[in-house]
DNA sequence: TCGAATCGATTACAGATGTAGTCGGAGAAT
DNA sequence: ATTCTCCGACTACATCTGTAATCGATTCGA
């Protein structure tokens, strides 16, 4: 669903509400990475248009709003990684994780692991 | 190399460039897919993006253009899932495969096939 | 009660993006 | 030689994005 798209910076925000919830827009600009060291009024700009995207609500607590996300960071996750995978690779599993394979110089250890997951599935 | 982002519309032309270079600004209108059936001028406009992010070149012929790829595909394809899982997976590649693996509903060719790849990789 | 601090809402503004129109010059057709 | 056509270059313009300032209302502290 909710098919508008979340921008990075946004996604920075969900991020932080999805770690945690709900929170006042002072708390969200409490708890930014350093390196995403924005002012307050960037933040309440962030969550006013994750608002209009339906992607946190938020209810009023006094005077302020407790914004919570509305998306779930599963949904997200998924989402994104199909979009990847439709755009790149044909919408096919296969060729993403050939890819991901050959890139990725797999350890030994990441072999046993992917093969236990394999095993896991088949039963 | 060339942080420069290529956009959504931005990477249509380049995949039309991937399969076949050099061309014109016409011959690639003319080989858009039919849910993208661009004006002229505004692949002429796309084709000038790439050029300044150098994500293609150009060489004169006669009085027209002959456009060419100067990003491979497999870089792109590579930043662009490297992308992916920095952002959504923590940079690790063991959950982003999980979270496929699960998503996807892997059938059994698929599995047996993933597991024909690991074997090769062992070696 | 009166100013100070704080909120949400509104406005700002530059750069990126999607999508296209216009213009001046060079070749092609007559 | 003159007109028509086609090309690249430039311009246009609405929307989205990143980043923030300002404003009017409210509440808290003195």
């Amino acid at each position: 669903m909710s098919s508008e798209r979340i921008s990075d910076a946004e996604l920075t925000i969900m991020e932080i509400l999805w770690e945690r919830a709900p929170l006042t827009a002072t708390d969200v600009a409490a708890r930014l990475p350093d390196d995403r060291a924005w002012s307050l009024p960037t933040v309440k700009t962030l969550l006013s248009r994750l608002l209009s995207k339906a992607a946190v609500e938020h209810r009023a607590d006094g005077r302020r709003f407790l914004y919570s996300p509305l998306i779930g960071r599963e949904d997200y996750v998924a989402h994104e990684s199909k979009r990847l995978m439709d755009r790149l690779f044909g919408g096919k599993f296969m060729p993403l994780f050939a890819h991901l394979a050959e890139q990725e110089n797999l350890t030994a250890a990441d072999i046993s692991e992917i093969e236990r997951l394999l095993r896991e599935m088949k039963s």
